[in-house]
Parts: structure tokens; C-alpha cells; sequence
DNA sequence: TTCCTGATTGTTATCGATATCATTCCTGCC
DNA sequence: GGCAGGAATGATATCGATAACAATCAGGAA
């Protein structure tokens, strides 16, 4: 084991961009310098093979000397197992999905398996061009937000034989797991909450569009339980493309308090259109509560930080990355298993702040 | 269940889980289904290639009816080109950093090439070991926020010979090419500007630890701008582990103020936690900006949607995107001509609002 | 001593696309 | 009519690792 490795003819050292000749090391590299096969090399980068603790650290050192990165790339062919699952989400600059992406990446860990994020900005059609650049890449496995694709998109998903979690709602016609929970009873259930306390006279903000179909289920969640407990009409006002802004909430709410200027309380789409609303009040010198009521939908951090503290439906975002990515590496450990194209819920609960604080009015 | 499968000599065949027989489709298949050389078939794939409109159409039928999914892990190994960038962000859930990776995607649309994106948690090791798990699958440039990187990620990277681009401050040592600002003088010129309107007792509120360079560098601009102006030492309170939440902001302010209690405004080290101490002190019954004013930084949409809107330095977060994926390009398409470790510089702006409005005290 | 067993390491054939060079078939020009 | 030149297509080697199987060796059982 002499430290010097080959006796090769001075090759040009350095001569590309800064430091790099690694551009052409290669495992066979690393194994001659060491003096063993490519082979062994490759064991020893994974716990599991059987390789002597000698030859291991002697490669290892050696992978370090030469500053040796293992590809991947070629890996994945010959093995036929990319290493990665594909989750997708509507927006990353939004704190509940984020909160999904990290369940999704700490229930990966020690898996081997790395998490690559896409996401599709509550499009459809960006969600397919999406999935086929995804799935371009072999992903083991994918998961979705939500329930609605494009035809396209569900062929492609259904013949690429991986398994498939959507997420954040019940779809009607599932693709294969389903790790979520209903919009549309989360926002009943606030709905009755409220009407519990003596609310009466219900507004609701949200989008313009179907896009975002978590939304239009909240509406209609909204709707039919305004209806059910014989609360007349929902006065409900579409504004902007969703993701819906702060900005747009503010918007929103004056529009619906010019048509239904009696109304009591205005449930929202999510807490970053509630917050808009609450603020736009505040400046047009309304008090809430004390003039209007006014909840949210996700608890956001603002939510329970701003004043006054918002209403809102909590849920369990971390633990839908968690559990869906559960369902993945089931799916992926016990293929032999039952099928089980099974549907997990997930928790959500209402919570109660100052924003429709009744004693406060 | 059916009877347990004793006698497993005939490997079924078609086990999995639904539709999928795509799992062995090749590229080979097409062609033979078509009639024409796997190369063809590739070629048709990209549009520069040379292939007679009749046949490319006659493929794309084909490998629409199969429901062939091009396979770039294939691909890449042999074109030597993986496809993709790699961009590592401290945070995800941060609309700052949210819309820097929106101007990757956006300069990097129509170039063939994808964004893959990684997140740090602010974290040095955490870095490290994603860019080596991003180097495994040979990006062809990387995006990185910020100059402080451990020596080892500082080797692989310098030996990948791949282009290297640090966002968001200006390096002291840079690896390769820098598009940012100084946050130190963005910091320095809200204490100026805010000096200029008459005040004169500075507190800063911001992260403990080094771990956010970035906030690091607006404290230390703050201090000693403030030291310049004569304007006393630097009242700082260091509070949280970075990223440092509203809440955070709150609970600082309030150690803060009794420590110095004479405080005339405060700086935050972003609109964040500065919207925290504003809620917090609303809370406790103080008036911004009448009793205190507050200010912070990055200009996230809370800050002009809250009430008071929050005085802030303006990023143009999505430009840096932008640039930093065009200086990639350049690199990438220009190999041969001048190395080119530039330094390309962001704007960056001071905005007045309500909660630092003299004429409201 | 001889054979067997298990641990360790090596050899060879892929994985599925693409680079490269070769080939075929036209079209046009002298 | 013969040949240059270009467009379309095919054949083969290869990218860099890993699967699968083979080989080697030490130590112990027979």
C-alpha cells in the first residue's frame, strides 16, 4: 500500500474551470488506487454489504483523497431503483404545505430515499407537465395534493406502476392511497360551531375558480351547512385567483359587507385572507369582533400572533407529510402484501380566538 | 387473501399494482412497434434532431398509445447532461426565498433544463449533506444561499467543475459567481434613513447564532452605523434560533423595552419578527408608531397588509432568482470563453410606512 | 489430510438511452 | 450518366454503476 498511486505519465493536472478534475473520476478510479475492483468499491458505500472494516475504511479514504462523489445517475440504472420520491404541492411559499414537506422528509429518513419537491401553483395543467418530468426520472413513488388531475396525468401515473398517495383531501375517484381529510365537513363543522355561539347571518370569502379544489370544498362545505341549519342563502363572495392573497381578502370583504352590509361573520377561505379582511376592517376603523366576526381556515403562525387572534381550523399539515409518506414505504417494503389502496383521515379541529369572540362584541 | 403461494416456480408475471406494464416499456419497444431504430425514437424526442415530421408524428402516436415515458436516468448517463440545477434554500416556508426560487424556474423555463430544490434549515451540515446528495445525481450548475459553507461541501463543490452561483449576500471568499447584496448596507441605510427623520434611540432585535449569515450581516450593519452616527452602542437583543418566528419577535420586544425602556424605534432582522413585536405590542396596549416605532426587513406582503404597514428594506428576491439562473446559463453555455467569477449586484430599497411615521407620534 | 462453509472479493453482463460513425436514398448539376 | 452533397435513418460502442454469479481463502469438522 504504497502511498504514491500510479505511475502514470505527468497528465495535465489542472485545467478546467477551478479546482475540478473530478469530472472524469470514476469508481474503477477509486478501485485501482486502492488496489481492489470497482466492485468492492461500490459495497463498500452501503452499510449493508459485506466488505472487511479494513478494505471499508481504506476505500473510504481513498474516496476522500480523491474527492470521489458516487453517480448516482448510473447507479440507478443497473439497479433500477432511483432513490427518490416526487411530492408535489400547489405553492411552496406556504407554511401548511411546507409543514407537509417536512413530515414528508423526516418520515424519509434512514430510508435511503430522498424527497424532490415540485410544485404546481394550483394548476393542473403545470401539475401534469410536472408528474411527466417527475416521472421522467423513475421517482419510487409520488405524492399529490389533492384529487384532481388531468386525464393525462392519471394515465401516465397509473401505467408508471409506482404507487401514488394523494393528499390534503378526499378525492371521489382515488388513484391509489389517499392520506387527508374533508374541507368541506372541516368548514361544516366551523360553520356549526359558530351558529352554536348565536352567529346568524354567515358571509364566506374564497376564490374565483375551481383551481383549488380544496377551496371550492370549503364553499360548498360552507354553503350546504349554512343551508342546513336554516340560515338562509350563504352569502359567499368569489375573489381572485388562488392561492388567494392577503391583499385580496381585504378586497373581498368590502365587497361582501357593501352587498350584505348586516352580515355577522365572514368565514375564509384560508387565515391569510382572514388576516387581509381583519386588517382592511381595522383600517376603515371596524372593530373585530366588535363589528364583524372573522375566521380563517389552516392556523398559520399569523393566526395566533395577530391581533386580534384569529379563528381558525387547525390541521395536522406535518402529519399528512408523515403519514402519507408511511403509506408510500409500505407500499413500497410489502409489495407482496395486500394491495390496500387504503384511505387515511387525519385530524383537524376548530379553534377558538378573539376574532369571533363573542364577549367581546 | 388467496391460499398461501407454497410452490412459487413460475414467477407471476403481472403482479403489481394496477395498470402498470410500463415498467419494462423501453425506448427499444417503440421503435419496434413503430418499425424504425431505437435512435430514431430518441431522436424524435427532441426537437433540433433530424427526423422527417412523418416519422417523429408516427412515434409520438406510438409512444402515446403505449404510454411511454422518456427515461432520463438513461439518458443522462450517456449524454453526460442530467437535466437539472440544484438550489438550496435555508427555509421553504419564507415568501423571500420562495420567490428567489420562483426566478430560477422562471429564467430556466425553455432551457431543458429542471430546478431541484433543496432546504438547509439554516443549517451549515444540513447543507453539506444535501449538496452532496444533489452532486450524486450530477447537476450541471448550483444555486446557493449565502458564502458560509463547511470546508468539506467547499472541496466537493470545488471539485465538482460544475458552476456555482451564492445568492443573497456578498462572500468574503466567493466560490465562483455571487448575485446579491449587502445586507450590512442595506441595514446601515434604514439606520441612516430613519436617523435622518429625527431618531436617535436604535434597538435591534435578531437570531443568537451565526447560523444566518444574513442576519448576522444586518446586525453588525446595524451597530455599526449606529455607532458611526454617534447614536451611543447599539441596544441588540438576541432572540431564537434562526429562522426567528413572529412569536419570537414578540417575546424580544418585550425584554427588549425593559431593558430600554426608552427605546425610540426598533429594527428587526425581518418583517416577520417584526410583525410579532408590533402584534405584541398592541397587545400590551402600546401604540405603533406613537410610543414606539418598529421596522424590519424583506418586505413580505404582511408588512403592507398589516395594520400599521411596516416600514422595511424591499429585496428584489425574485431578480436574484433570475439573475443567478442567468449567470448559470452564461456559464454553462460560454465553457470556453472568459472564466467570468463575477459579481452581479441586487437592489434593494428602503420602504416607509406607518409604523415608523413621526408625524403619527 | 480432505472437504465444507462462510466471509470476502472479483468477473462479466447488463440497465436504457445517446454519441458517433456508417449507410441509404434522393436531388441537382455538369 | 455519374457524382457531390445533404437529409433521414441505422448499427454499434459506451456512459458508470450494480446484479448475479464465480472464485478465493481461512478455519474447522470429519
Amino acid at each position: 500500500m504504497k502511498a504514491s498511486p500510479v505511475k502514470n505519465e505527468d497528465e495535465p493536472k489542472d485545467k478546467r474551470l477551478k479546482g475540478g478534475d473530478a469530472q472524469k473520476l470514476t469508481m474503477a478510479e477509486v478501485a485501482k488506487y486502492v488496489g481492489v475492483s470497482a466492485m468492492t468499491v461500490s459495497r463498500a458505500f452501503r452499510q449493508d454489504a459485506s466488505v472487511s472494516e479494513e478494505t471499508r475504511k481504506r476505500i473510504m479514504e481513498a474516496v476522500d483523497a480523491l474527492g470521489y462523489v458516487l453517480d448516482l445517475s448510473a447507479g440507478s440504472l443497473s439497479s433500477r431503483r432511483s432513490g427518490f420520491i416526487a411530492a408535489l404541492v400547489p405553492s411552496i411559499n406556504n407554511s401548511n404545505f411546507s409543514d407537509t414537506a417536512r413530515g414528508i422528509t423526516d418520515a424519509l429518513e434512514n430510508t435511503g430515499l430522498q424527497l424532490l419537491l415540485g410544485y404546481t401553483d394550483y394548476s393542473a395543467e403545470k401539475e401534469e407537465k410536472l408528474i411527466e418530468a417527475m416521472l421522467r426520472r423513475r421517482p419510487e413513488g409520488i405524492i399529490l395534493t389533492g384529487g384532481s388531475h388531468t386525464d393525462r396525468a392519471r394515465r401516465m401515473l397509473d401505467k408508471a406502476g409506482i404507487p401514488v398517495v394523494e393528499t390534503w383531501e378526499l378525492p371521489e375517484e382515488p388513484i391509489n392511497h389517499v392520506v387527508g381529510f374533508s374541507n368541506s365537513e372541516a368548514m361544516s363543522l366551523l360553520v356549526r360551531t359558530l351558529a352554536s355561539q348565536g352567529y346568524r347571518r354567515f358571509g364566506y370569502i374564497g376564490g374565483t375558480t375551481a383551481r383549488d379544489t380544496r377551496g371550492s370544498q370549503r364553499r360548498s362545505g360552507f354553503l350546504k351547512t349554512v343551508e342546513e341549519l336554516g340560515l338562509g342563502p350563504g352569502r359567499a363572495i368569489s375573489f381572485g385567483v388562488p392561492p388567494i392573497t392577503m391583499e385580496q381578502g381585504g378586497q373581498a370583504i368590502v365587497s361582501l359587507l357593501e352587498r350584505w352590509p348586516d352580515t355577522e361573520v365572514v368565514l375564509c377561505v384560508s387565515d391569510l385572507s382572514a388576516f387581509g379582511a381583519i386588517m382592511e376592517c381595522k383600517r376603515r376603523g371596524m372593530s373585530v369582533p366588535g363589528d364583524i366576526a372573522i375566521a380563517g381556515f389552516g392556523d398559520y403562525e399569523i393566526s395566533s400572533i395577530c391581533h386580534p387572534s384569529i379563528t381558525t381550523i387547525n390541521v395536522d399539515c406535518y402529519g399528512i407529510g408523515r403519514q402519507a409518506a408511511a403509506r408510500l414505504l409500505d407500499a413500497l417494503q410489502g409489495s407482496g402484501e395486500a394491495t390496500g389502496d387504503e384511505i387515511t383521515l387525519t385530524g383537524y379541529r376548530v379553534v377558538l380566538r378573539e376574532s369571533t369572540d363573542r364577549s367581546a362584541q
